[in-house]
RNA sequence: GGCGGAUUGCCAGAGUGGUCAAUUGGGCUUGACUGUAAAUCAAGUGUUCUUUAGCUACGCAGGUUCGAACCCUGCAUCCGCCA
């Protein structure tokens, strides 16, 4: 297998996009991204099943409602069940029933939650920044320890300890086996200073990726037999412009016995008001460093200005928990934005939470029964609401798209924003 | 008819002379949620515009005391057991 060519193998896995150069917004652009599991028209919204399932929703369903692609974790699932189980069985879709393409995150957002930040760090406002300013000083029940060879988890579930590096990370992810896997990184927080967001990129981020793509080599090797599995890099750097230019360059350019990243994932703690800027810094560097056909996916993002200023800029994928988590919360989407369907004044709303929806549970029932069922505790209440908010966001992008491809984008946005009010 | 026990805020239920506008649950109200330690979390929940404040409050009425949800007396209602 020594003689594999890596080059051929990664052929299994490509982009190509179809419509670009908007006058308005250059970077923005709409393709197709081939997997060994099929296809994924872009830009797309990938739902989030975090321990191989939408929690509350069969992957029948959140393939009708239009999921293209599932993103899973590999530290939740090497916790549990084991990676050896997805392997096993065959790998992460054939476990889960969904044929089609799956992501795997690598771990890396874990780093963080379960390390310095915990609610409210990756996305915020300034304002909401001052307020909560602490937060890197409370260390409350710290579970992961950073250094410089890797993270060392304490598991949330009992305690146990576990270990990740960039070799652990891809291994698990290859077991796993989803299409598209991410690059071990450090995800750093606003409180974390400039100096420090320096350092985690020249001294864990970047080597870890580069470690991350030589176990890649290696393992695709190995498993030679099995479809190829994509690897994104992903661009941290915070909110400053240069270190986000800078990381943008050097990660199009690495490269390991041929073989480079497949595509590149823009992650990391920023600032809501400055979205739009940190993304078109990075794939405008990108474009630059001749990276341009590759894909990037904007990690954990799906508020609807998010996701227009993310297609404007350039991006190809988002995912996201919100849809689902707040749906379970009882926060339901409309163009007009969120209601709360708990609220008193729903209790006897018989309406559907949005009248122009055609998901399932607008065609069948009511902000009543809805609400009445979340604030049971029904679990019924929580399958509801998911479909509603996944489909939400699902439709949406698949508009966006259209729009790019029929060149009427700005149009679209323009009536989404004016059906709103 | 006799003996014993109970009565606290929307509900359950602590408190048994001052630090009690009253612990704790639940309910209710409103927020939050962005690569899921999340079917989670936070705040509020007598009244007066705000308050380190005033007023009204622990079945009802009276009393003791500097001071009572807490002690005493009577009444009302409920629950046991005995006739």
């Amino acid at each position: 297998m020594n003689d594999l060519n890596l080059k051929e193998k990664q052929s299994e896995f490509s982009f190509k996009i179809s419509k670009k150069k908007d006058s308005c917004f250059p970077l923005m652009r709409s393709g197709t991204i081939t997997t060994p599991h099929g296809d994924i028209q872009t830009p797309a919204f990938i739902p989030v099943a975090t321990r191989a399932t939408i929690k509350g929703v069969s992957p029948e369903i959140m393939r009708s409602i239009g999921a293209q692609a599932l993103l899973a974790n590999a530290y939740h699932l090497r916790l549990r069940p084991g990676e050896n189980i997805l392997d096993s069985a065959g790998g992460l879709g054939k476990f889960m029933n969904w044929n089609g393409p799956t992501f795997t995150d690598s771990g890396g957002f874990q780093v963080m939650s379960l390390g310095v930040g915990f609610k409210k760090v990756v996305a915020m406002s300034v304002q909401e920044n001052s307020t909560s300013g602490n937060l890197l000083s409370k260390k409350k029940q710290q579970l992961a320890f950073i250094d410089q060879d890797g993270v060392t988890f304490k598991s949330h579930l009992d305690g146990s300890s576990l270990r990740f590096t960039p070799e652990i990370s891809l291994e698990v992810q290859h077991a796993i086996g989803a299409d598209i896997m991410f690059a071990f990184d450090e995800l750093t927080t606003l409180f974390h200073t400039r100096d420090y967001q320096i350092e985690s990129l020249k001294t864990r981020t970047h080597p870890w990726s580069v470690r991350s793509l030589q176990a890649h080599a290696e393992l695709t090797r190995k498993r030679a037999d099995k479809p190829y599995q994509a690897l994104f890099a992903v661009l941290q750097g915070a909110n400053f412009e240069d270190l986000r230019r800078q990381t943008s360059q050097y990660l199009s350019n690495v490269e390991v016995e041929g073989l480079d990243f497949d595509g590149f994932g823009i992650g990391g703690a920023l600032e809501k008001e400055r979205l739009g800027d940190i993304i078109s810094w990075c794939t405008t560097e990108l474009n630059s460093a001749g990276a341009e056909d590759k894909p990037r996916h904007l990690l954990g993002i799906s508020a609807v200005s998010d996701l227009f200023l993310g297609v404007e800029n350039g991006v190809d994928t988002f995912d996201c928990v919100s849809p689902a988590r707040e749906a379970r919360n009882g926060a339901l989407y409309t163009p007009s934005g969120r209601i709360n369907v708990k609220n008193a004044k729903y209790r006897a709303d018989f309406t559907p939470v949005y009248d122009q929806c055609d998901c399932y549970t607008c065609a069948n029932y009511t902000k009543s029964y809805l609400a009445h069922l979340i604030k049971s505790g029904e679990m019924f209440g929580a399958t509801l609401a998911t479909i509603h908010n996944e489909r939400f966001i699902l439709r949406l992008v698949d508009d966006i798209r259209e729009s790019i491809q029929t060149g009427n984008y700005q149009e679209f946005k323009a009536d989404f924003f004016a059906r709103a009010e």
